[in-house]
DNA sequence: TTGTGTTTTATTGCCTCC
DNA sequence: GGAGGCAATAAAACACAA
């Protein structure tokens, strides 16, 4: 028998021997007392116990029991409970770990958040300018060829993006288009530049002029906002050439897929679970995460 | 010493499975 | 229907500050 711990305030011994405990008088006699806390010895081997399994199966709560001098019926209580408790530990682990990876993806929403102010002033200015270039032409070629897009606007608009490789992507793209001499106008193809070179601005837009900002800025965060994956139909394109075009679009379909596989990654960092309420746990903090 | 908060042991009631 | 699991809860034991 496992004795009973010095210096608890327990006056006298819990059980004498295991073979007295298993008797049913000696036991009979001993439990109208209050209850008492078993002794570092008996919670430790349940505990080493615990670690091996954490369901306890008849033949092995008999066999601890005997070995612990305790009821059955005690030690099936202590791995009720002891279950009860990792459950509680596992938990907050898991919030903990979920709470981190919330923040992290926060952080980085915020910092998305002010790259889309930035790109949208640029819109704003770029957009203005030109405007300001096409009045002082005189209307002459407002609806012809964007070819003729002057040099200095072309170097304006490339001045205004930040972003050189989404802004040779897209001037490319923009250069075929002007050769198409197909009736594109400047501000559209500046349009799907500032898309592309943003990489923020999005699918809801279609290329046409009169769509660019069809309600004021709702379309706008379309592109630019967090929100929903919907890069639908390659993002901006509405004509032959989408190739790339969607390319800084398609950020956030990496990083939501990248989020998805982290998040399948550390529910199957749980697969160690063989209890099924731990599934279900996970179910509960992905319905919350997700919700 | 005492009041209070926490931990541990045990009970109850409900649910699921065989 | 019985056995065993779980959640909720009670209550004793314990820790600790005032």
């Amino acid at each position: 028998m496992l004795g009973l711990e010095e210096g608890r305030g327990v006056k006298r011994p819990f059980f004498t021997s295991p073979d007295e405990l298993l008797e049913e008088e000696y036991y009979d006699e001993q439990l109208p007392e209050k209850k008492r806390r078993l002794t570092p010895e008996q919670v430790h081997l349940l505990e080493r116990s615990f670690e091996e399994e954490n369901k306890l199966e008849p033949e092995r709560k008999t066999e601890l029991a005997r070995k612990l001098g305790l009821q059955p019926r005690q030690v099936a209580v202590w791995f009720q409970n002891r279950r009860a408790r990792w459950k509680t530990k596992q938990l907050e682990r898991d919030f903990d770990r979920l709470k981190a990876s919330f923040d992290a993806l926060r952080a980085d929403h915020d910092a998305l958040l002010q790259d889309n102010h930035r790109l949208r002033s640029q819109v704003v200015s770029l957009t203005e300018k030109l405007q300001e270039k096409e009045a002082t032409e005189g209307g002459a070629s407002a609806g012809t060829d964007a070819a003729e897009l002057p040099l200095d606007v072309k170097a304006s608009l490339a001045d205004g993006i930040e972003e050189p490789a989404a802004f040779e992507v897209q001037q490319v793209k923009s250069e075929d288009r002007l050769s198409t001499g197909s009736g594109g106008s400047a501000v559209v193809d500046t349009d799907a530049l500032l898309c592309g070179a943003g990489g923020r601005f999005a699918a809801a837009v279609d290329s046409s002029v009169e769509s660019y900002f069809p309600g004021g800025e709702e379309h706008y965060h379309d592109c630019g906002g967090m929100g929903p994956v919907n890069h639908g139909a390659g993002g901006i394109q509405s004509d032959d050439d989408g190739a790339g075009s969607d390319e800084g679009c398609s950020y956030y379909a990496e990083e939501e897929a990248a989020a998805a596989a982290a998040a399948a990654a550390f529910f199957a960092g749980h697969a160690h679970h063989h209890h099924a309420d731990d599934d279900e746990d996970a179910d509960q903090i992905s319905w919350w995460m997700w919700n």
